[in-house]
DNA sequence: GCTTTTGCACTGACTAGTCAGTGCAAAAAG
DNA sequence: CTTTTTGCACTGACTAGTCAGTGCAAAAGC
């Protein structure tokens, strides 16, 4: 089993750091930076093994940092995976959000934007394997330190799904009958479970594949023609 | 956030168990009493905490045993789990092929045979939610002892639907372009998640409600008229 | 009958080890 | 000069796994 890849690619990714105008280090202080190499080191790490099973030994050693550094820039353990999850979310959410405004306003139907925040979703997964699996593992956990920030999490990530479909209610294209709320989260699980099998299982198939097969499901034409 | 039920109910579930004839222990030796008694205790807190931060003492309390009980029945804390895997699986695979078999063969569709499949998938998770949720949060773990008693767990699963996709495809009833791998990860995943949701957030709400929104989820009657 | 032995299931104190978090002086960066 | 990072020794709580011993019922011996 290969390991997933990491939270960040090669690509600098900040979500809500402010913007700066010099070129080495760009638009971070050197404690962002430290931060930000925290987090790549720790997803990946508690992705594959756990948050419990994970040392922050281990985390401080992947990033290339002091264990004293860790304590420097996180209060512990917990809210470094906290901020991590906000974070990643953060990502996640904002991805979402624009597919969908950008197919509104432009002709496309409300089909077309649940479409569209399925691709996204895909992007998002195909460049952060290990921050959604890391999601799917520690969101229905309960009794933990970190429940009411899994509450938030969650709840930002479904309710895009469901404010589509409520639109769609109200603009008569979705029938009223359907429930907003287990349907957006029956759509999440779907994308969630198809990408990390794809991931998992068949890495080799492309991004348009699966968003095709997530398609047609969406769209009831699984049964009858094409 | 309440905590999920046990892995079994009031009804003795053994799977693979010899049947036996009398009264006070009903087909089970006492130390089969007793491993059922350790599969239910750890099951909950599993799912609750996940395996690493779950010690073997407080699984030894809730079964009400103590800790050298626990090795002297399983060799070791993963081996517990990996044989609670084991079982709890195989109940729903159990469960899952029933339901497929049941609408086979007397009229009906293979829809409709996929329909039977999420209702069992259903009831399955009504009652042993916790073990679904263990389930979902260990899937997709890499670099763990279990890895490969993971993998034949999750084939098993998705196995089951895999072979009535399969079997629609070739009898004409779904269209030849479906993936049937990603279909069915997907409809175990669209089933998995909005069942988990409802046991966390909507516990009010009626088996048959979940199950209609899912049904009609699968059969595209999410747009259009009901 | 009665004693003694056997084997199973279980017990809980104990060991050896792990890990989150601390403290601090000195170095590097800015 | 201030902020951030380093390196490293240390602690105390916690934990997986062990092991000598207990309780008990059924068999064996007498």
């Amino acid at each position: 089993m290969k390991p997933f890849g990491d939270l960040a690619g090669t690509v600098p990714v900040t979500i809500g750091a402010m913007e700066s105008s010099n070129a080495a280090p760009p638009g971070t202080t050197r404690r962002e930076a430290t931060r930000q190499r925290l987090y790549e080191a720790a997803v990946t790490l508690i992705a594959e093994q756990g948050f419990s099973a994970t040392t922050v030994d281990e985390i401080a050693e992947r990033a290339g940092v002091a264990k004293g550094t860790v304590y420097y820039n996180f209060a512990s353990k917990s809210v470094l995976f906290e901020e991590l999850l906000r974070h990643g979310v953060g990502l996640l959410t904002a991805s979402l959000r624009e597919a969908a405004e950008h197919t509104e306003g432009r002709g496309g139907s409300r089909v077309d934007a649940l479409d569209a925040m399925i691709r996204a979703g895909l992007v998002f997964i195909d460049r952060y394997p290990a921050f959604t699996q890391l999601y799917v593992a520690e969101l229905w956990r309960t009794n933990r330190a970190w429940q009411s920030t899994l509450m938030v999490v969650r709840q930002q990530v479904v309710a895009v799904v469901e404010n589509v479909l409520r639109a769609g209610v109200e603009g008569g294209e979705f029938s009223e009958e359907i429930d907003v709320q287990l349907t957006a989260a029956a759509l999440v699980g779907m994308v969630l479970v198809a990408a990390l099998d794809w991931k998992s299982f068949q890495p080799e198939r492309s991004l348009d594949d699966v968003h095709a097969a997530l398609s047609r499901l969406l769209q009831g034409r699984v049964s009858g023609r094409p």
